[in-house]
RNA sequence: AGGGGUGUAGCUCAAUUGGCAGAGCGUCGGUCUCCAAAACCGAAGGUUGGGGGUUCGAGACCCUCCGCCCCUG
């Protein structure tokens, strides 16, 4: 009998996680599930190291590139997303390889997210509205007002949390505490699952990452940000976050050095596997640690040490 | 070679003209239940280029050596 767990994958960016997934999913018959927050916009398939179309046609891929830069994704979605698309690859007997960088992803598909009311846009605008209009310290007050208890949960500069506690709030009348204390249901067992954190040392991961923004900039990565330049997209949008869009639109516009903005990239890059990496120390606890050369000699021999 | 300038944290620069060596960035660690490539919190880091002198006290003033920059020849 065969082995039809799927095989989570997570890891810092620029790690090798992507070609472990295709690999494995070569080999074992899978689909490879996108978990990265970026890589499920269709803009900046170069930036956001998306596979390449003759990739997605080697082998089977999903959750890649299907929204546009204009929508706000969220967990919430990709969890329902994601179920989905591993209920479907079972119905084609596929083996749902997940992989990617975002640790909330994977924590929602294993761990589950709390029902929540769904807040509508003119209330999540309104607040968010004050929140630009107002000193950092101010809007956590408006919360101690209303909602001592998940005021005291939260660090008074941090906006984006208190806006999220403000608008659950308004919206359902309920506590954003409240709401988090109702039972989640996880989309996977974690018993039912095989999970890897791919990873190399941290000075190797920095130079991966130093070369990959050099490739990324020969591949013409430059065009697609123009293009993305072009929509007038609101700054605040996720696809504006990813990573090396402020300094090439920076680069874009004239305002920075080609050399500087590719530093500025490099760094955030840098910087943002450092979180990774603290994410998964903290969170990935159970998982099985190893380095993409370590991956190398595995996957022969992949159940033996995945099923103890 | 002569003249001028400059040297402070990994980088860019402060230090009320002699009175406890700081900031931003970077680096490191952490938080995190629906924007997570986000948002936020914290920490380390210095023989102030070297040596000598003046002074109760020197990053600052004096002497000297070294490095770098500019001008002149």
């Amino acid at each position: 009998m065969s082995d039809a767990r799927p095989i989570l994958i997570a890891g810092p960016t620029a790690g090798g996680k992507s070609a472990i997934a295709a690999r494995l999913a070569r080999e074992l018959g899978g689909i490879v599930i996108n978990a990265d927050s970026m890589q499920v916009y269709r803009d900046l398939r170069i930036l956001t190291a998306r596979p390449t179309a003759e990739e997605e046609v080697r082998v089977p891929h999903a959750l890649y590139g299907f929204v546009d830069g204009r929508d706000a994704y969220s967990a919430g979605r990709y969890a329902a997303d994601a179920a989905a698309a591993i209920r479907e690859a079972r119905e084609r007997g596929l083996r749902p390889i997940i992989v990617g960088g975002t640790g909330l992803y994977f924590k929602a598909l294993l761990d589950g997210l709390s029902p929540m009311p769904a807040v509508p846009d003119e209330v999540r605008a309104r607040w968010r509205a004050e929140a630009a209009a107002t000193a950092p310290g101010e809007l956590h007050g408006k919360l101690r007002a209303r909602d001592p208890q998940m005021a005291e949960r939260l660090a008074p500069g941090d906006t984006q949390r208190i806006v999220r506690a403000l608008e659950v709030l308004e919206t359902s009348g309920v506590s954003l505490l409240e709401w988090q204390q109702s039972p989640r249901e996880p989309v996977l067992g974690e018993a039912d699952t095989i999970r890897l954190v791919v990873s190399p040392q941290r000075e190797e991961l920095y130079r991966r990452i130093e070369r990959r923004f050099e490739a990324m900039m020969g591949e013409g990565t430059l065009d697609e940000v123009s293009r993305l330049a072009t929509l007038g997209l609101d700054p605040t949008l996720p696809i504006m976050n990813a990573l090396g869009v402020r300094p090439l639109l920076r680069h874009v516009r004239g305002e920075l050095g080609r050399e500087e903005a590719i530093g500025e990239a490099q760094t955030e890059t840098r910087q943002y596997a450092k979180r990774q990496l603290t994410w998964a120390r903290g969170n990935m606890i159970a998982w099985k640690w190893m380095s993409e050369k370590e991956t190398e000699s595995f996957s022969a021999d992949f159940i033996c040490f995945s099923d103890p």
